[in-house]
RNA sequence: GCGGACGUGGUGGAAUGGUAGACACACAGGACUUAAAAUCCUGAGUUCGAAAGAGCGUGAGGGUUCGAGUCCCUCCGUCCGCACCA
């Protein structure tokens, strides 16, 4: 009897309460069972959460219910990446302290993630602004710093001047801060930095062990690494040109194949012997102040021209001592790759070309591409730098381009100079040392002092955690602890005179490149519990958005090593990764709306009228034309969020779950749209109906033997058993919106035939109930506890094992084959399954389409595909 | 510039080299109702046809194959990452 409609949100509310109360998704190590860490990537506290998370959080939970009902331990946490600018920028504009703000944010978004009824060990939360987090990732600091792997060096940063802080290359915009609008300045700071660059090897080599990684994120992190096989060639320079006590230059090449059409070297601006040559010549030193204010923006770079300055410095080619080829200062050297500085072959790279042809130096080619006459071979202003012939080098003429490069790095490698050999093979990468120090207040603090006698000194253990103050203020620019009237005074932990702390702070990608440890033990009083770390580690499956395919991804791997390296961790496998299996799950994207005034607007207080060419946005609140910007990522700066409150609130969490999961592939990115809500909401009270209907018609025969089956029954104990099977597979793979249209496609089958009459039908249809139930219990947790209740079990759905489909019914014994002529499907065949190849070839052939289709020809070939397809040629 | 992904109905999308368009949304028609909502049933890629059926069809063009949305080549388009890395 079909009573009441399903109340989500009083419903949902209830079975929060009794998963509450019972502490059922508490995690504890068991050896017992296999063990499964599932995790997204834990949020920044921006203020609510929007419908992006909804996605990233159900899909985890999906994941996470579903191992559970399959048996094994799950460790299920959340947390809050807490330090951020965000809090500081609260607090510049609202007056508010950083910690209230964020604190605030969290109780919001944990209030709103529980609503969504997530399978969490909210026991282990975590909050890495706190205190009871950051000392120990200040204890992690020391360890590092007495490991080698956390250092400080003199490096250029972008410098606000009337901020007074550094920014991130990404706050630079067109040379100006973002905030201030001042023209950014290139500083010489120290700074800490962690010495990623240590792993490089490792961490691009480990890359092939994630084959659970999807490949466009190995792929990006590889190039970022970016290694390159090269020589370090070590040039004479000419004395009577060269600086005093210069007498050579270093350069980096992975071409000494080349070397015969070098015509020129150039060096960064930075270069020391740029600096030396500057001394005594202003025009130069004024051309490279030019090169340094240059900006680093993608911008900057695409406009830039290739300019140099000739030092008048001449160097002395190292397998020909009377060439002479002058030393450039020249703005397209990087000083931080390689060596600073390079020798300039035009014919072979696109970059010396065009310095060539602007600053007329001679063009030599020394590959001839395949295919091409050595005699009548030239170059215009393209270079060739691809593989070929060497031509015009002397000792290396005739050889392929790999061979030359080891006949000339052989000669470098013997020929001595000055007791050393003139060039030596060398590897380089393009991954960089991570700078951590930030003038800000939101974030760990570094714990060192600065003592006038001693020097840097690290701050006792003993001494941790090094809180930051709760009296800064915010009302002007610059680092609020630097200006703080106590904070930074201390007393140096080696020698007890008065000192100074470090007031920068790390970089809040420090405090996520662990947080997952933290969770296997997160009251434990050292960073790490070993043996939970060892038990839970690595995460089984890592979900979170594409963005962070690279920094925080590789940070992470990098602090996986470097804590193992400094005895936190243990692996047992013999490679360091965090995270077994990744899945970049694709965002959710809204249009952007801009008011009259430039202001970002919510959807929410916009309203769209019309479509096509007569679509137009006006503000609800005053009438007035807004202005349609491009669809992005849902961020809170953009305001184009979506928050789920108002269909939870209506629909249930279920229904928000169910539907950001239904539809599109999880990987993809979704525009946003609440068309089909509805729908989801419609789904939700149709499953309803059909479980009360089968509860109240059908009695509890879970103990009875099936019945003989009748067609009727049949198809529907099939479709249940087939689509348990699916669904589980589906759900394993991570492919939510296929899982969810087979169990549409099933429930279609069940409504169509539960309520026919017989006690075969009846049994089945209680089957198929309680694998309906088991079914979307991952996706629509609270739903499924109401159904499974109301099927009479006294249980909870949360705490059951995912049955096992029976074999026998995934099968049939009659199949349907399509039958092709020419491959052009033409009919299909109903058939034994068993039936062998010559019987299902015969029956085609006699299928009138089939003949017709012939028109008389005769049959060449017949390709039978057993239980599949058949295809005539003829 | 280098590297990568993607392109399927009105829409989101499905399809181990084997019946393209499952499933859903939106839509249309019908049933129930005084009516609406809710619910249920039916229809639908496109062209021709009353129908049976036939032709065409997965961005364009070529190729491999008995058979291609799927594999290969060229091109077009969209998106993403990196970008003066020697």
């Amino acid at each position: 009897m079909a009573s009441e409609r399903y109340n989500a949100p009083e419903r949902e509310k209830h079975w929060q309460q009794v998963w509450d109360h019972q502490h059922i998704f508490r995690a504890t190590e068991d050896l017992s069972r296999p063990k499964c860490y599932v995790l997204e990537m834990f949020p920044y506290p921006s203020g609510r959460i929007h419908m992006g998370h909804v996605r990233n959080y159900a899909m985890g939970d999906v994941f996470a219910r579903y191992k559970r009902a399959k048996g094994f331990n799950v460790l299920h946490p959340m947390g809050w990446d807490a330090f951020g600018m965000p809090a500081e920028n609260a607090a510049m504009e609202r007056k508010v302290h950083p910690g209230k703000w964020t604190y605030a944010n969290i109780d919001t978004m944990r209030g709103q993630l529980k609503s969504m009824g997530l399978s969490l060990d909210w026991s282990r939360e975590i909050a890495t602004c706190s205190p009871d987090y950051y000392q120990h990732q200040q204890k992690l600091f020391l360890d590092l710093l007495a490991k080698g792997i956390a250092y400080r060096k003199s490096s250029k940063v972008n410098w606000d001047p009337v901020d007074h802080t550094v920014l991130a290359n990404e706050q630079v915009i067109d040379g100006r801060g973002w905030r201030s609008g001042a023209l950014v300045e290139q500083r010489e700071l120290t700074q800490w930095f962690f010495k990623i660059t240590k792993y490089a090897d490792e961490l691009l080599r480990d890359l092939e062990t994630l084959t659970n990684w999807p490949e466009k994120v190995r792929l990006m992190q590889a190039n970022w690494i970016g290694r390159s096989e090269g020589m370090a060639i070590r040039w004479q320079l000419d004395r009577a040109t060269a600086p005093k006590d210069v007498s050579e230059l270093e350069v980096y090449t992975t071409r000494p194949d080349t070397l015969f059409g070098a015509s020129f070297l150039a060096v960064a601006a930075d270069h020391p012997l740029a600096k030396a040559a500057s001394d005594s010549n202003p025009a130069l030193a004024e051309f490279c102040d030019d090169c340094r204010r240059m900006g680093t923006s993608v911008a900057d770079i695409e406009a830039a021209e290739k300019r140099g300055f000739d030092t008048g410095i001449r160097a002395i080619h190292p397998f020909d001592a009377s060439w002479k080829l002058p030393v450039y200062v020249a703005n397209f050297v990087l000083m931080d790759y390689g060596a600073g500085a390079i020798f300039g072959c035009p014919s072979g790279d696109q970059r010396d070309m065009d310095f060539a042809r602007r600053y007329d130096l001679p063009v030599v080619p020394v590959i001839l591409p395949p295919g091409e006459d050595g005699a009548t071979f030239t170059l215009k202003n393209k270079a060739y730098e691809d593989d070929g012939v060497m031509i015009n080098s002397r000792f290396l003429d005739g050889l392929t381009t790999t061979a030359a490069f080891e006949a000339a790095a052989a000669r470098l490698e013997t020929t001595m100079l000055t007791n050393r050999p003139q060039g030596q093979r060398k590897i380089n990468f393009r991954l960089r040392d991570w700078g951590i120090s930030r003038q800000r207040y939101w974030g760990c603090p570094i714990p060192i002092v600065h003592c006038a006698t001693c020097g840097v000194v690290p701050v006792a253990e003993r001494d941790l955690p090094i809180k930051l103050p709760d009296d800064a203020t915010f009302d002007k620019p610059g680092n609020p602890l630097d200006r703080h009237p106590t904070w930074k005074h201390c007393n140096c932990p080696s020698c007890g005179k008065p000192a100074t702390r470090e007031t920068d702070t790390m970089d809040t990608f420090v405090d996520s490149s662990w947080y997952y440890v933290r969770f296997t033990a997160p009251q434990s009083d050292q960073p790490v519990d070993k043996a939970a770390a060892q038990y839970w580690l690595p995460v089984d499956q890592y979900i979170g958005g594409i963005e962070h395919a690279i920094l925080h991804l590789l940070y992470s791997r990098f602090f996986a090593r470097a804590m193992s390296d400094t005895g936190h961790l243990q692996f047992a496998t013999n490679t360091r990764e965090p995270f077994g299996a990744l899945f970049a799950q694709g965002m959710l994207t809204h249009e952007t709306y801009k008011s009259q005034d430039g202001l970002w607007l919510q959807p929410s207080e916009v309203r769209v009228e019309g479509d096509g060419s007569n679509r137009r946005a006006v503000e609800i609140s005053s009438g007035r034309p807004v202005v349609v910007g491009s669809i992005e990522k849902m961020s809170k700066s953009k305001k184009n969020i979506v928050d789920p409150d108002d269909i939870i609130s209506h629909y249930g969490a279920d229904c928000a779950r169910w539907f950001m999961l239904s539809d599109s592939p999880p990987e993809r990115d979704v525009i946003w749209t609440e068309a089909g809500v509805a729908g989801a909401g419609r789904f939700i009270q149709r499953i309803w109906r059909i479980i009360e209907d089968i509860s109240d018609s059908g009695g509890d025969n879970r103990a009875l033997a099936p019945p003989t089956m009748g067609p009727e029954a049949l198809e529907i104990r099939k479709s249940a058993h087939r689509a348990l099977d699916q669904v589980g597979r589906a759900i394993e793979a991570l492919r939510f919106n296929v899982a969810i249209a087979n169990i549409y496609e099933f429930v279609n089958v069940l409504q169509a035939g539960h309520s026919k009459p017989g006690a075969d039908v009846a049994f089945a249809a209680r089957e198929a109930a309680a694998f309906l139930v088991t079914m979307i219990g991952p996706m629509m947790p609270h739903l499924a506890e109401e159904c499974w209740a109301r099927l009479g079990y006294n249980t909870l759905l949360a705490n059951e094992p995912w049955p096992t489909p029976l074999a026998a019914l995934l099968v049939d014994d009659q199949v349907t084959i399509a039958v092709q002529v020419n491959g052009k499907r033409r009919d299909e065949l109903v058939i034994s399954r068993t039936a062998q190849t010559e019987e299902v070839e015969a029956a085609a052939l006699k299928l009138e389409p089939v003949i017709r289709a012939l028109e008389g020809r005769p049959v060449k070939k017949v390709i039978v595909v057993p239980q599949r397809i058949v295809n005539v040629v003829g």
